[in-house]
DNA sequence: AAACTATTTATAACAATTATAATTTAAGAA
DNA sequence: TTCTTAAATTATAATTGTTATAAATAGTTT
């Protein structure tokens, strides 16, 4: 059940060092409940490592990835957004204030079935997100 | 059934103004099949517009999107592109080679209703993309 | 300990997009 | 048609997120 620790194993897995700031990194991502930007893990950890760089909070996150430890959320002009992977689950996501909320829903196997049947592509994965309004926005605006 | 003269009605009815480069880009991306960044409409158009700027394409596809004549899909680092809105439909890529294919698929409502009841957000839309390799690239791979 | 490799750091580069200010133009009114 | 005015375009600079580079550092392996 330590998220942590399975983590830090998958890397030592997969040879990959076990450094003061994957650690840190790790850390902070699966203990903020959000999803944070490279820069907010940035800022977050400059107090413990005032030298850090930003690249290496993209290289280590892009290592993160490529291990399968995090997803990366991508939206347009605004900046990647980084997400441990736990369960499989979607993001809801408020238009408004930009809240990411997390979403259940069994996978949409039907919809990628049909996909590959028609288009004659071998799928892979897909990618799934709800736009809206979160309740504290609704509630914000004026009537 | 012509689209581009509905398009410049909707533009009309919105009291946006007709200029030339929005005529070009409408139906430039109305005639191309694909779906092109803002730099392809920018170098497709230079011929007809040598003088136009960067930020005129930039700017009217904004216009465009708020008016809803077009979607932008945005996909992380890799630049923006944008698809003339037609008939509702959902896009496969290819992890390859970067290809876009339509597709077809009746609007996954259930889980919009199902994500509005559980997180209590207003929902709006949804946006979902499906990736794999397509035909071609699967036949190029090694093997 | 020596040699080697991975990682970090600091900095510069890059690419997509947006802001700014001056100029030009579309479209309705006179 | 010409006038008027707000809107649009242009040229350019600025911004922002991300990546590349090269030197310094720190783990590993021999």
């Amino acid at each position: 059940m330590n998220q942590l620790k399975e983590a830090l194993e998958t890397l030592k897995d997969t040879g990959v060092r076990i450094t003061p700031q994957r650690h840190a990194i790790l850390e902070y991502l699966i203990n903020s409940m959000s999803h944070p930007t490279a820069d907010e893990i940035y800022k977050a950890l400059e107090g413990k490592f005032p030298n850090m760089s930003v690249a290496t909070v993209y290289n280590n996150l892009r290592v993160f990835r490529e291990v399968g430890l995090v997803k990366e959320l991508t939206y347009g002009d605004a900046s990647a957004r980084f997400d441990f992977v736990t369960t499989h689950h979607y993001h809801v996501i408020c238009e408004s204030c930009g809240k990411i909320v997390d979403f259940h829903y069994p996978g949409l196997d039907e919809v990628e079935h049909l996909a590959s049947h028609v288009t004659g592509f071998k799928v892979n994965n897909h990618r799934l997100e709800i736009y809206g309004t979160c309740p504290e926005c609704t509630s914000n605006e004026v009537h």
